[in-house]
RNA sequence: GGCCCCAUCGUUUAGAGGCCUAGGACGCUGCCCUUUCACGGCAGUAGCACGGGUUCGAAUCCCGUUGGGGUCACCA
């Protein structure tokens, strides 16, 4: 065992590159999370790479399966597909570490045969004292003193009924790598104790078993967020024991990625609702909105564009061009995005997505009926533009799937309205009533030259009651096409109850 | 506190020594379009944290200062 660096990084490049995305599941899925998992997947697909899905649940205190399944959910609509790993299967089964303890146990074995890692039986109260016994600052940890320890001072232990934890002899050499995204940074001797890799009980912690699989899997290129920075030389020190060990035969490259932060100047944490993943798809973002603007943080595809598709994110993406400043996330210029992109949707596929909105809120039913697909069809076009989330087509069209005598009037809608209200209601009443084809042109013609022409209204004091009374809302798709859709008989039904009202 | 990372308009990002009198987008403001709200179009607002170097020339390279963040667990 030498005491440097031996291990070589990796020089894969194209498709032999291979990375991954290695959630814990604990909790709802966070947006940095997933920009994590977008940068891993693009780079695979950039690179003709492949893109491993594995799960890191070593934490039974706080993993759950209802967490997992949430991952699965979000990535699976987001449309982040993996080559291998859960699910799919692939050559380095099973996925999960939950299910690969016997693997970690034969690499305890080889390690400890070759003296990589030692048995350490010093609690941290211990370590303490010792610190504060030798005039060493506490804070420093761990003093690497049971490196040498003969059989005779553990047997002695295990006569007290102690067991070992198990901790990584570090070189006691500078560490450098090449951060993909920073650059070369270098952790001098002595950054950091020995650290611990395998509980008293025998359970292997994250410490081991995260480098462990990658150096397993093959993984060529660690791209994660930059609080794993700091552990980074430890890792290294595990993929150098690894490879002095014969277990693997290179160390990968490193790419922290920026953190995604919040108001003020701390991470988005998993309390603010705009890190749950689902809050953005509930409100009505799109995959393609809530992806581009994922991408945004910490890239971007051009000096003078910010809407891309996947497409072109695949295209053009690198690593090696992320920013690595810190981005806040901003619901506006994500909401501006996510707009851009329901914008671009065909409408076909449009009227398709905002379905399930409407059902969610009791607009629709769970069957859609042929009529309702047929107000839809007409109505969907009339607010493709004019929503920013999908949720949104629930306040603006939920008055053309009710009657007359549902319709109930907002009161922002109420406000503002003019004074001879009822004059206008009425007599768009009258010259409407006598509209034999009740389609948009006509309604307006005929609307136009009753109230502004002949009353003398000015467009938005004839036109303000109109909108009120047929949807309820201040602000609707446009009035005379909303007067078309739901007929003639539910525009007049509409008017004379709004008049009778004033 | 040790170690590490970061630093361009309010936000995000372009900028890898002269193309920068610093570009785009979101936001905000004004105007146009207009039946509301949007969309679209036009115009405007606003930034290289500070101080030293290096150089003919620095937002760009180096050093320092300041500020922010991360990490120092038998969590992941």
């Amino acid at each position: 065992m030498s005491n440097s660096i031996t291990a070589p990084f990796t020089t894969a490049t194209g498709s032999d590159i291979r990375v991954r995305f290695c959630p814990s599941p604990t909790g709802t899925p966070h947006v940095g999370l997933i920009r994590t998992a977008l940068f891993n997947w693009a780079y695979a697909r950039h690179t003709g790479g492949t893109f491993i899905f594995r799960i890191e649940d070593t934490d039974a205190e706080r993993d759950s399966e209802e967490s997992f399944e949430m991952i699965l959910d979000g990535l699976g609509w987001l449309g982040l597909n993996w080559d291998e790993g859960v699910n799919v299967g692939g050559p380095n089964e099973p996925y999960r570490q939950s299910e690969r303890t016997h693997i970690y146990l034969e690499v305890i074995e080889k390690l400890k045969a070759s003296g990589h890692i030692y048995e350490s039986y010093l609690t941290a109260e211990e370590i303490d004292e010792r610190n504060k016994a030798n005039g060493r600052a506490v804070q420093l940890g761990y003093d690497n003193s049971e490196r040498n320890l003969t059989e005779e001072q553990k047997a002695a232990y295990k006569a007290q009924g102690r067991s070992p934890a198990l901790r990584v002899r570090v070189p006691d050499v500078d560490i450098t790598f090449t951060d993909l995204v920073r650059g070369e940074i270098t952790f001098p001797a002595g950054s950091f104790p020995d650290f611990v890799v395998v509980r008293p009980n025998g359970q292997p912690l994250y410490t081991l078993v995260n480098p462990v699989d990658d150096a397993l899997m093959g993984v060529t290129h660690v791209l994660r967020g930059e609080d794993l920075l700091s552990s980074t030389p430890r890792q290294i020190a595990l993929y150098n024991a690894m490879f002095e060990a014969g277990i693997t035969k290179f160390i990968p490259q490193f790419g922290h990625l920026p953190f995604v932060m919040g108001e003020g100047n701390k991470k988005l944490s998993k309390r603010d609702p705009q890190s749950n993943l689902f809050h953005h798809r509930d409100r009505g973002f799109i995959p393609e909105g809530l992806l581009n603007y994922l991408a945004l943080l910490g890239w971007s595809i051009s000096a003078d564009r910010d809407v891309f598709s996947l497409a072109e994110m695949v295209e053009a993406f690198d690593v090696k061009n992320v920013n690595p400043n810190p981005a806040r996330f901003d619901q506006k210029k994500a909401d501006a995005i996510n707009a851009s992109h329901i914008r671009l949707l065909d409408v076909t596929d449009f009227t398709k997505r905002i379905i399930p909105y409407l059902q969610t809120a009791g607009v629709l039913g769970k069957d859609v009926s042929d009529r309702e697909m047929a107000i839809l069809q007409e109505a969907a076009p009339l607010i493709q533009e004019r929503i920013v989330v999908l949720s949104e087509a629930v306040g603006m069209l939920s008055f053309m799937f009710v009657d007359a005598a549902q319709i109930s009037i907002d009161d922002d809608a109420r406000a503002g309205l003019p004074e001879d209200s009822k004059e206008i209601t009425l007599a768009a009443i009258e010259v409407l009533h006598q509209l034999d084809e009740f389609v948009t042109e006509k309604i307006q013609l005929s609307l136009n030259t009753r109230l502004i022409e002949q009353m003398g209204q000015k467009p938005r004091n004839a036109f303000g009651p109109l909108r009120t009374a047929i949807s309820g809302k201040r602000i609707s798709p446009p009035l005379f096409e909303s007067m078309q859709i739901i007929g003639k008989e539910q525009t007049l039904a509409r008017l004379k109850a709004f008049a009778e009202s004033l």
